[in-house]
RNA sequence: GGAGAGAUGGCAGAGCGGUCGAUUGCGGCAGUCUUGAAAACUGUUGACUGUAAUAGGUCCGGGGGUUCGAAUCCCUCUCUCUCCGCCA
């Protein structure tokens, strides 16, 4: 959510802002803008009365002490008829913020400088790319034909047990997905990450705060007995960590990593870009979240890029990292790094983890502040990236791995497999 | 699921209709003392809104009510704790 004193101070910037995002509704601006003065008038007239009310109460009482009950009864009365004003007055201001509020959490956030122009995923800017890529000219099956030859997963009993998109992992499948959550996780503790295990199920607050509430409430999965979500990412949990939190300079930046399974409804998905484990209900992901002074968070940013691509190069795999465009970004990003990495058989880049940071959008929802060196409270920046997503790194990794006498895990996950290859 | 107790500032914990944004202790910060530290002593220490700066306003779990006036009384919701039951 954008901070309303923004549109006080500088409104061609927000115009600016959501022109890059491609965001068509700008009369929404003006509205805000609109609805801020009227509130602001309203605010000072309720403010104004509540002090009468409050100075005669307090004259009551005095009077009364003194035992001059005709006194007392004269400023009842007019109190009495100053409250009948407040009352109006409180309940209009009531409607206006509810207004401006809502005109608010209708805006995204606003994009970096450095984002480039653009509408569709083909204009997101190749940043750079790294890995080779493999030759497959003895054999090229994709991961699902791989999936069933080696007995790794099985797609058809899942719709039996839940239904389409929830994949079984079995075997050395099984055994290969838990090499790589703790891989990841052992490589972001490594880089100074506390680790977290979180709730699987967030209550609306929570999600609220991370902006999950309320455009993407489709999205996930709805526990109605409850009224709790299942969560899309780690992320939302875990930013939520610090909500409602006033956190001293010196601890930050606050860095933090969880596995977490990840429930997404994906609806109105189809065709090829579902077949296998391209796109799932429910899949593991090891995510990291940064909370960070605003002063560096950009550098966070490129540091954070930066983990996530030895991560990628660790397990060698052909990648690219794309700067996306303002039309492409979500909702409440500033400035979003995709990474994908290239599966082989299926001949296409699967997006594996997306690097963000969020500035104050999701903080001003949650409330996470710092006090900075004047001792003025600020909000600080939320970032967080994927590191990794695991079912399109393990296509990628069986597609691009393959050869006829089996599939040769990477040295790094080596120790974590307890083997050389899948046979 | 049944019975009871409770929710107050970073933490602990008073207050039970006006002088309460709130006693006190701990913690934090600054100072005195000390070569330095500890101890002791002194002072200071909530958030939000608002202003050029003041002033003003809001906040004692959430919502509603009674009253000239509510942290204090009433209603309601949520949550926490204790005991019993069930259970990984």
């Amino acid at each position: 959510m954008l901070s309303i004193h923004l549109f006080r101070q500088n409104k061609e910037l927000i115009l600016e802002g959501l022109k890059k995002k491609n965001f068509k509704d700008t009369d929404l601006v003006d509205q805000i803008i609109g609805i801020d003065e009227q509130r602001r008038l309203l605010q000072v007239e309720n403010d104004n009365l509540s002090a009468a009310v409050n100075s005669a109460s307090k004259s009551v009482g005095q009077l009364m002490a003194k035992g001059d009950k005709e006194g007392a009864e004269a400023i009842k009365a007019q109190v009495l008829a100053n409250k009948e004003r407040a009352k109006a007055v409180a309940q209009s201001l009531a409607e206006l913020e509810k207004e401006q509020y809502e005109a608010l959490v209708r805006l995204p956030n606003l994009p970096h400088s450095s984002v480039p122009y653009g509408k569709t995923p083909e204009e997101n800017e190749i940043v750079r790319s790294g890995g080779e890529m493999p030759d497959l000219s003895a054999q090229k099956m994709p991961h699902w034909e791989l999936a069933a030859k080696y007995g790794l997963m099985d797609f058809e009993l899942g719709n039996k047990i839940t239904g389409a998109g929830f994949p079984v992992f079995m075997g050395q499948g099984a055994r290969l997905q838990r090499a790589l959550i703790n891989y990841f996780l052992n490589y972001n503790i490594d880089a100074g990450y506390k680790e977290y295990c979180p709730p699987f199920m967030v209550n609306a607050e929570s999600a609220f705060g991370t902006t999950q509430l309320p455009d993407k409430e489709g999205q996930m999965y709805h526990v109605t007995e409850d009224g709790f979500f299942l969560i899309p990412t780690a992320e939302v949990p875990v930013t939520n960590v610090y909500r409602d939190v006033i956190i001293p300079e010196s601890e930050l930046p606050v860095k933090m990593t969880a596995y977490s399974p990840c429930f997404r409804r994906e609806a109105g998905s189809y065709g090829k870009d579902v077949r296998g484990l391209n796109r799932v209900h429910q899949f593991d992901k090891v995510e990291v979240v940064q909370l960070a002074n605003p002063a560096n968070s950009y550098e966070i940013l490129e540091e954070m890029v930066s983990h996530v691509e030895r991560l990628v190069q660790n397990l060698g795999l052909p990648y690219r990292i794309l700067r996306l465009c303002g039309g492409d970004m979500s909702f409440s990003s500033a400035l979003t790094y995709d990474f994908e990495v290239y599966s082989a058989a299926q001949e296409r880049w699967l997006e594996v983890s997306s690097v963000s940071n969020f500035e104050t959008f999701q903080t001003n929802r949650m409330k996470i502040r710092f006090k900075d060196g004047s001792n003025k409270t600020q909000m600080v920046h939320s970032l967080n990236g994927s590191s990794l997503a695991l079912p399109r790194i393990m296509a990628c990794l069986l597609e691009n791995n393959q050869t006829p006498e089996g599939i040769n895990i990477p040295a790094a996950l080596q120790p974590y497999f307890g083997k050389e290859k899948i046979s």
